[in-house]
DNA sequence: TGAATAATTGAGTAAGTGTTCATATAATAT
DNA sequence: ATATTATATGAACACTTACTCAATTATTCA
């Protein structure tokens, strides 16, 4: 009886190294973090919400200002804002028609700052 | 003269708080920067692709081997590997008709490390 | 040399994404 | 009430992306 058809499933070579791939699929998180992780860092995979945050972590702003400072719509950036709220990354409070979005917490500095020490590092 | 007409360009509302946007404006990274952190989160934001770098922070793996790991086809991992590559998040060695690859450095897990940081804190 | 195998690559495709445009909502002021 | 304005939202569209499939390259071994 073939036994291990299971493994070779979808990747067409015969295991090379059976231990290795043991060891680490002990060590993997659930796929649940997994792809929290990737959605995570599919919201700072794009320009424009790099640049609303970037904005935000310097100060607190209205639609209509970030939209002037990015010189895009408004209705392009408040698409966007959803998804960073969405995300949790930003929140905002109502003063009258004028809604004030702020950074939620420190991490996305943090992340950033991550993120821009492996960028300098590598262009030589 | 009406001089401040491209500064409504594309924002079809008036400017609220010029001055935040100025102030703002001023301390913006030049566009360069802000793109490649943008494309660098890209590559972080895709679960296949987090989990290759997960597995291969645990250690040095051939291609055939994660593609048993994730049960996916070697083609695909290859692909991803690519993507690994360009953004210098894995390098690779060959060993005859094996190819392994590994975490070019260590920012991989201090960015892993950021996030998690954000979504355990955020889920209640 | 020729067979076998690990990996890469290119084309094709289905699904996902970011913006625009038009419209709706909500708050203010006349 | 009505007009104005700041923001939100839904549909449509162009563009991107991740996978599959088939073919190719590169290396080993008989």
């Amino acid at each position: 009886m073939i036994d291990n058809r299971n493994e070779v499933d979808r990747c067409n070579c015969t295991v090379i190294h059976e231990d290795v791939v043991n060891n680490v699929k002990g060590k993997m998180p659930n796929e649940e973090n997994l792809y929290d992780l990737a959605e995570l860092f599919k919201v700072f995979g794009d320009t424009t919400r790099i640049k609303i945050l970037w904005a935000l972590a310097e100060s607190e702003m209205c639609v209509c200002d970030i939209a002037v400072l990015l010189n895009m719509t408004q209705s392009a950036i408040s698409h966007q804002l959803r998804v960073l709220k969405q995300a949790r990354l930003v929140r905002y409070r109502k003063d009258g028609k004028i809604v004030f979005y702020s950074l939620d917490d420190d991490h996305v500095k943090q992340i950033f700052g991550q993120g821009l020490i492996h960028i300098n590092e590598k262009q030589i």
